[in-house]
DNA sequence: AGGCATGTTACAGG
DNA sequence: ACCTGTAACATGCC
């Protein structure tokens, strides 16, 4: 489920929900998700209290009051399900067809001092969650080398610049490099390569100025509006609230190969194709 | 049956 | 030591 806007609904959700309570439990019926899970440790979180959950990338942070620090990364398939003290359920699902949480592929539980217990539920496995002494946390070899974040101001033209000089790689193959700018996956490169008009397979070095200040102006507009519209996956914890991810029916170039291009006064059909294993999706007509 | 799926990373080669 | 491309991870859906 997981590029930055989903991992920060995620985010926001937790916090509201579990903030300030005190961790009574945690079963782990799984501990083999993509690294390992040091049970002991793992177990020695109990009876600490969540100070904060914060994000870097797709990267979320559960901040406890004993100097530690419970990573988490969602990988493809990686959900939270909260079961309240009604007992009803609240997840978080993508919006492509991985949608349930067989009760199989629930991990880790989490009860809480208040009727609430939080689900760890990954169908493929792909995410893990792993303790790190909080002060070493942004030292951790998965944050080390992350790049900016892409709604920092930090993520601006001057560093765009500086980056791409004299680089030969493709437009896409750039804004999927972690290392580059941290966050943006398949689905959110290819909405904002769309919305600057520039060809996914442009060579960077050849982007001109006016086109890098489209593309990061790009690049934030459609994670915010992504992150207002609840992400393109998610069931909002609070969807007693109504309020569901929706930001799939946003999409103007993902997943919408043969289709006709949104933008006004193009009639071009939206073309699919591989860039580095990945799939692409592009107006030939209107992108460059 | 085979291709595809939101991500990361180990490895080989340059 | 850096950069790049490929394959692998595990599972389910079309």
């Amino acid at each position: 489920m997981p590029e930055l806007p989903e991992v920060e609904v995620v985010k926001k959700s937790l916090e509201k929900i579990i903030y300030d309570l005190t961790i009574k439990n945690i079963e782990i019926s799984n501990k083999f998700l993509r690294y390992k899970i040091n049970v002991k440790l793992m177990k020695k979180m109990i009876k600490s209290k969540i100070l904060s959950i914060t994000r870097r990338s797709k990267y979320l942070f559960i901040n406890l009051n004993n100097g530690h620090t419970i990573m988490v990364h969602l990988g493809m398939t990686g959900k939270f399900v909260i079961v309240d003290d009604n007992k009803n359920e609240h997840k978080t699902s993508f919006y492509y067809n991985l949608i349930d949480t067989k009760p199989a592929h629930n991990h880790l539980k989490f009860k809480f001092n208040k009727k609430i217990i939080l689900i760890y539920n990954d169908v493929r496995k792909f995410g893990f969650i792993k303790i790190f002494k909080t002060k070493d946390i942004l030292f951790s070899p998965h944050i080390l080398n992350l790049g900016p974040e892409p709604l920092s101001k930090e993520f601006n033209f001057d560093y765009f610049k500086k980056n791409i000089k004299k680089r030969k790689l493709f437009l896409k193959d750039l804004l999927m490099n972690q290392k580059f700018v941290s966050g943006l996956g398949n689905i959110y490169v290819n909405e904002a390569i769309f919305l600057s008009k520039l060809s996914p397979k442009i060579i960077v070095k050849d982007i001109s100025n006016k086109k890098i200040f489209t593309l990061i102006t790009s690049i934030k507009k459609v994670l915010a509006k992504a992150i207002k519209k609840g992400g393109s996956s998610i069931n909002n914890f609070n969807n007693t609230e109504g309020k569901k991810g929706n930001f799939q029916q946003y999409f103007n170039v993902y997943g919408r190969q043969g289709k006709s291009c949104t933008r006004s006064n193009c009639k071009g059909i939206i073309k699919r194709t591989v860039i580095s294993n990945r799939s692409t999706f592009f107006c030939a007509i209107c992108q460059k």
